[in-house]
DNA sequence: GCTATTATTAGTAATAATTACTAATAAGGA
DNA sequence: TCCTTATTAGTAATTATTACTAATAATAGC
């Protein structure tokens, strides 16, 4: 589980050193994500974020979402699902989904994914990713 | 490059097998996607086939794209871009994805990428991606 | 602490990607 | 060649996301 103090806390380091304001829209919403571990799209934050704070508008979810990834503090799940997923454990890991149900369960690993040798001769690398696509045991079941 | 002759081949026989028709419109799709490593999305799919079809319809092309994908001849690559993106090489590789344009690059490896020991406990493994995800030299240039 | 500046928000409209619907068409077995 | 029915073209509808605008509130400077 991640620790959420630190999180804000780190969300309160970054908006200082971007210019950006420390909003309670920001701090719930990153709240929200880094409570769970189902990897919510932005309906489900919506959704979730709205029982604390009843008016938040489903924009704000979305542009939220985009500053807290731009700040590097959440990231999208690679996903091939209508809809995105959120992340906000950053620690080395990837991802099972489901391709029935788009369920998303962490794999968790001891040291993060070398991009192949041959990555680099087209550009910069800045992340790699590595999801497992299958059918979880509820859907099986 | 991938052999088209012997993909359309497969794909007559996959049709048979699944009680679908061989209907022009699926040849000529697979075809399009077949001969490019760009991993066109559905929308150039469809600018590019209406050059031989020009009655072909958007809603053609998606539902064919998804019929392929079904019969395992072509799959989604994994993204975060607004639009799906197809490949039919299913020879082992990943992919390069330049989060500025949406360029798509192939990285070919010598074999298929193993899922995490872990992976097993969340269900059926079905595949496993690898996305390298960063800026493109042209991007950057 | 108060005020002014301006980033951010709520509410809603607009856009973009994909999917659904229906009558007409054509693939392929008999 | 005919018949059955999967498939298609054309278009409407839906879904996810983004854009717009006036109102609000975070924070820097006083």
């Amino acid at each position: 589980m991640i620790n959420i103090e630190s999180k804000i806390e780190l969300l309160k380091q970054k908006c200082s050193e971007a210019n950006m304001r420390l909003t309670p829209q920001r701090i719930e919403v990153l709240k929200m994500i880094a409570s769970t571990d189902t990897h919510p799209d932005a309906e489900t934050v919506y959704e979730k974020v709205k029982e604390v704070m009843p008016f938040i508008s489903l924009d704000t979810i979305y542009r939220t979402l985009a500053s807290l990834e731009d700040l590097g503090l959440i990231f999208k799940v690679d996903n091939e699902l209508p809809k995105s997923r959120y992340d906000a454990d950053l620690s080395p890991h990837c991802h099972f989904i489901c391709v029935k149900c788009g369920a998303v369960y962490d794999i968790h690993m001891d040291k993060s994914i070398e991009p192949p040798k041959e990555s680099f001769k087209y550009g910069e690398v800045l992340q790699t990713n590595l999801q497992v696509k299958g059918i979880c045991h509820k859907c099986r079941g």
